[in-house]
DNA sequence: TCATAATGGGACACCAGTGTCTCATAAAAG
DNA sequence: CTTTTATGAGACACTGGTGTCCCATTATGA
C-alpha cells in the first residue's frame, strides 16, 4: 500500500478527503454536531475519525484549512480582477455558490474562533473581494458611498442566505446566483 | 410578598425578565453556551435559574415566546400597514434593530428547531413581511419580478449582518438602519 | 420586629460526547 | 498466497454540562 508515511497512499487520502467533506456538510448545519455524526455521515466508523484527526480541535482545523483551499481554487478560476467589475462579481458569486457546503462552514459561523486561531495562514479571501469592490467603484459601478468591508459582508450574507434557501429545499441551486446578483445590483426596488 | 402563585409579585418578574434577557444576549452569541454563562451574565446563581426554567428546553422556549412578544411590540409600533411601503420599510428595519438581540437570538440560528416546535403561536412576523412587500410591489416601488419570501430573507440577512457588525464593534449601532435600508433600495450599484 | 419569600452556594448523581485502546476482520500490495 | 495496511466494533475512563436537592443567608412585606 505505498504508504510513504505521507497520506498519498490513495486509500488514505480518499478516506480523510470523505470525512472532510462530511465534516463541512455537517458542521456546517450545527457547529456543535458530534463526532458520531460526521462519522456516519462520512460512512466511516469512529474509530476511523479519530485515526486520522485525533480530536475535535484537530478536524475543526484541517475542515478550514481544506475549505479556505477549496473556496481559493474556485476563486482562482473566478478571475476576480480580470474584465468588467460588474461580471466579475457574478463570477465570484457563482463560484461561492459552487462550493457552498465549505463557504458555510468556513464563514458561515459567527462565533466562530477558529478564525482567529489561523495565525499565518490569514486567508486573502477579504483582500480580493474588497480590492473588486473598489475596482467597480473607480469603474463608476458599485455605490462610491459604501464601505468596501460593508459591501463584502453584504455579499457574504446574500449568498449564505441563498445557500440556506437551497438547504431548505426553497430555492433550487441554479436561481441563486441570480438572485444574490439581482439584489446587489438594484436591490429590492423597482 | 404578595404571591400569588403567578409571577407577578414584581421581584419574580424581575429576576424571570432578567434571566430571559441574559439568555438572548448569551445564546444569540453562541446557542450551545452553557446555562451558568445565562446565569452569570443575569448575575443570577445557577440555581436560581434552574427554580424559574427547569431545563434548559424550558428556558430556550421561553426566550423565544419573549423574544417574538419584543418583536411585536416594536412592530406594532411601526405600523408596517400604514404610510408608503418605502417608508413602512425603514420603520421596520429601525424597529428590529432596536431590538437586536432578540431578533438574532429568534431567526438568527439556521439550525433552529424551537421554530419547528412551536406548533400554536405561529409567529405572525413572515406574514406582515411578506405583506409589506406585496403591498411595496403593487404600488411600484418593490422590484415586481421578485418572490417576496426571498425579500424578507434578504432583509433578515441584512440586518442579521449589520447587527454583527455592531457586535464586532465595526459599525455604530444607528448607522446599520440607513446602510440596510440603502441596500435594499438600490443594492451596492452606483 | 417577625414570618415568609427569594436567593446563592454547594454537593450530588447522571449523561452525552470525547478520546484511547484492543482485537478481529477486510482489503490491498507484494 | 502471504504480508502488510486500513478499517469497524466495542470496551473503557474521563470530562463538562445538566438537573435535583438541601441549607444558610438575605431581602421583603406585614
Amino acid at each position: 500500500m505505498t504508504s510513504t508515511e505521507n497520506p498519498r497512499t490513495g486509500v488514505r487520502a480518499r478516506t480523510r478527503g470523505a470525512i472532510l467533506r462530511a465534516a463541512a456538510a455537517v458542521l456546517a448545519h450545527d457547529r456543535a454536531a458530534p463526532l458520531s455524526e460526521v462519522a456516519e455521515r462520512a460512512r466511516v466508523g469512529r474509530s476511523t475519525l479519530h485515526r486520522y484527526f485525533p480530536d475535535r480541535d484537530v478536524l475543526l482545523a484541517a475542515t478550514y484549512e481544506e475549505a479556505l483551499s477549496e473556496i481559493g481554487r474556485v476563486m482562482d478560476e473566478a478571475r476576480a480582477q480580470e474584465g468588467p467589475a460588474a461580471q466579475a462579481l457574478r463570477r465570484v458569486v457563482a463560484a461561492h455558490v459552487e462550493v457552498g457546503d465549505w463557504v458555510v462552514f468556513a464563514f458561515g459561523d459567527t462565533a466562530n474562533e477558529v478564525f482567529d486561531d489561523a495565525p499565518d495562514a490569514a486567508d486573502p479571501e477579504p483582500e480580493i473581494l474588497t480590492d473588486l469592490v473598489r475596482r467597480g467603484q473607480e469603474e463608476g459601478v458599485f455605490d462610491p458611498e459604501a464601505d468596501p468591508a460593508w459591501v463584502v459582508q453584504v455579499l457574504w450574507a446574500l449568498i449564505f442566505t441563498g445557500l440556506e434557501q437551497v438547504g431548505r429545499g426553497r430555492m433550487p441551486r441554479h436561481a441563486v446566483t441570480p438572485a444574490v446578483v439581482r439584489v446587489l445590483e438594484r436591490g429590492v426596488g423597482a
